[in-house]
DNA sequence: AAGTGAACCTGAAGGC
DNA sequence: TGCCTTCAGGTTCACT
């Protein structure tokens, strides 16, 4: 479920329970997820308090007492959930647990608060394309994972002079440049294809096209910013009201509550006033694209 | 260098 | 009902 506004809706169900939270035990059910589960994985844990929940991109990332931190990735099936020991922290948890198939609870963190309440929060991924590090305070910046990531697409940083700048002289499509995780640092496939129907933009148009001269930037630039940034923070908006019906009722996290202009609406008349085109689904580099070939340009 | 396709893995959905 | 195919929010690697 996850792009960028999935993980940080996650990271703000998580920190309310695991920022100030020890770590009192980790059950590690499997050797790997993606990857192998880093050396000493349990011991390296246990015993230490969470000081901040945060998020890079796609990433979540736990600082601990001792300058370590936990980095993960929730793939594409990723998911946490969070259970009050004593039963009935959390109303309506027991509808959300039978929701998930247990046997993909792959790590679970046995936490207590400073008020004395304990938790778990159980890592579930059917899928297991997610995956787990640890860095010392040293490595953090060398990890490779995130060490390549560029701007998040949050906040004025992304504006249409820095994507002019970016995409300047790239012949890849739009939507691969929009994906492109060492350029811009936490969109997926479903936002991307949301941004560039609100910039009316075309995947398929080379990316450099939307350049203008160094330092400066065009019309088209400043559209898609505008979209990126307005698609993106919609979305955590979105995510972070659902999180507490996720909290009442069941596991989605908003996602499906969602409505999407084009993504996943192959066929469908264009939502674009005045418009008239139907959006259609394509194939760009192994993924689906959807777009409206008739006011995305 | 840039682009595509496959790989990783499970489950849901659709066609027949 | 069941069997088969296709597809899915991500990332990485191997190839042309």
């Amino acid at each position: 479920m996850p792009e960028l506004p999935e993980v940080e809706t996650v990271r703000r169900g998580l920190e309310p329970v695991m920022a100030g939270a020890r770590i009192q035990r980790v059950e590690q059910r499997r050797p790997d997820l993606r990857f192998p589960f880093p050396e000493r994985f349990i011991e390296r844990l246990q015993g230490r308090t969470v000081r901040e929940v945060g998020r890079r991109a796609k990433y979540l990332t736990l600082l601990l007492d001792d300058g370590l931190t936990l980095i993960s990735h929730l793939g594409m099936s990723g998911s946490f959930r969070i259970e009050g020991a004593a039963g009935d922290e959390l109303p309506g948890q027991y509808h959300y647990e039978r929701s998930k198939n247990q046997a993909h609870d792959h790590v679970v963190f046995h936490l207590t608060r400073p008020d004395d309440t304990s938790w778990t929060v159980t890592f579930n991924d059917p899928r297991r394309f997610g995956f787990m590090l640890l860095a010392g305070p040293d490595e953090i910046v060398s990890i490779k994972a995130l060490a390549g990531l560029g701007m998040e697409p949050t906040g004025n940083a992304l504006n249409g002079e820095a994507l002019s700048d970016l995409f300047r002289g790239r012949r890849t499509p739009l939507k691969a440049a929009l994906l492109d995780q060492r350029l811009i640092a936490g969109l997926g496939n479903i936002y991307v294809c949301e941004a560039l129907w609100r910039a009316g933009l075309s995947p398929m148009r080379e990316a450099g096209s939307i350049a203008g001269r160094p330092g400066r930037s065009t019309s088209r630039a400043d559209r898609l910013a505008d979209a990126i940034r307005g698609v993106i923070a919609e979305a955590i908006e979105a995510g972070g009201s659902s999180l507490r019906d996720h909290m009442k009722t069941d596991g989605s996290l908003g996602y499906f509550q969602h409505s999407f202009s084009v993504y996943d609406r192959e066929g469908e008349p264009c939502s674009r006033p005045g418009c008239r085109g139907l959006v259609r689904r394509s194939v760009q580099s192994g993924r689906s694209t959807f777009h409206c070939a008739s006011c995305q340009r």
